[in-house]
DNA sequence: GTCTATATCCCGATAGAC
DNA sequence: GTCTATCGGGATATAGAC
């Protein structure tokens, strides 16, 4: 290990090996988007971070796009977690999509970055069959309480996709700023959307 | 108007005096954001697409935000002027407010540039009073039902509140891809934020 | 196979001429 | 009000060190 540390350490002096630049490029990503906004993310910018040169990011991704895609496929994975991690301990269909909702909302704002990332990147994802993939957990979560609440078919879809619009809307705004800002806005947003499911819920039913 | 023609029709030849650059920018941005999303727009491009120098816009606007914001500004004009329209011979509240989360997710769909600009443009709203200004009638489209469905409030705004994220979570959902692409999509889009709409509504009365 | 060094091109922004 | 000139910086591509 101190052999690597002193390799580290070189910034400018010497040669080396990154341990993972991939992965660092990755982690770099989020931090700089955390601070100046996808916008204003640069490849330039994360490899000065990194102590790499400019180059270097294109041994491990084709373009700034690549990487943001790799970021995002990060965050959909983290997405699918925190909603599944959510969903653990509840019992009724219902709750569960009400618990949804809470969490995408709660994600949004948490996790800001990889929101970010994952919907605010202008990522073409027609052309990204990777991070279509890793976005399918995340319907999942809201496509097995809705059959469980509704039984399979067309009507269970539209359901699930009315519950994912309903948080997506919500966190969307939230992040946007058009909800206001602060952790009360967060929570009035979060409470708002399990609200709103179980309303859309109840008068689905009638 | 022969004269003016003519100074257009010299692009590269001599200087000349563009009628209306600051609008004519605005405009060519809201095209190239149509062609390429607003990732890539670049002032440069929409200067030498107008036949102007580099430097012309910044006469205009102070930097490429502010002519994005601009842009902004006119589509969150033409949007409420659809949401408007759309409510204009519609009765009962929850009709119209069913109609306007319709008319909003169209609107995404068949002005997506416009859309785009204004919310995936990564603006910062904290800093742009004449956007957040030129926002109001948006919200006020579905304050006005509300109100009329539920009185006044606190339970009111969280109702309006609903209601547009209901909308603008399908509609971001379908300008990002998600929800398929083409007419199909938007209409199975805005037939069901209508719906869920309703059946909030619906529910919420209980 | 991973990174450095370098070079080209494009964009954003500013200053001064007309 | 627009143009020209120019600066600084970022996205890439390529060649070479290790």
């Amino acid at each position: 290990m101190a052999t690597r540390d002193t390799d580290r350490s070189r910034k400018k002096a010497g040669r080396y090996h990154h341990g993972d630049l991939r992965g660092a490029l990755i982690d770099t990503a989020i931090e700089l988007i955390a601070e100046h906004g996808i916008a204003r993310f640069t490849l330039a910018e994360a490899s000065r971070r990194l102590g790499v040169s400019v180059g270097a990011p294109y041994r491990h991704f084709a373009d700034r796009e690549s990487l943001l895609a790799a970021a995002a496929t990060k965050a959909a994975d983290a997405l699918s977690a925190m909603l599944a991690a959510e969903a653990a301990d509840v019992e009724s269909p219902a709750d569960r999509l009400a618990a949804a909702a809470r969490a995408y909302v709660r994600f949004a704002a948490d996790q800001r970055p990889l929101f970010e990332t994952l919907f605010a990147a202008g990522l073409d994802k027609g052309r990204l069959p990777e991070l279509v993939e890793a976005t399918k957990p995340i319907e999942r979560a809201f496509g097995e309480p809705a059959a469980a609440f509704a039984g399979d078919g067309k009507a269970t879809e539209d359901l699930a996709l009315a519950v994912v619009a309903i948080a997506h809307g919500h966190a969307a705004l939230l992040v946007d700023g058009a909800l206001g800002r602060g952790p009360d806005a967060l929570e009035a947003a979060a409470t708002r959307a399990a609200e709103t499911t179980r309303a859309y819920l109840a008068g689905r039913a009638q």
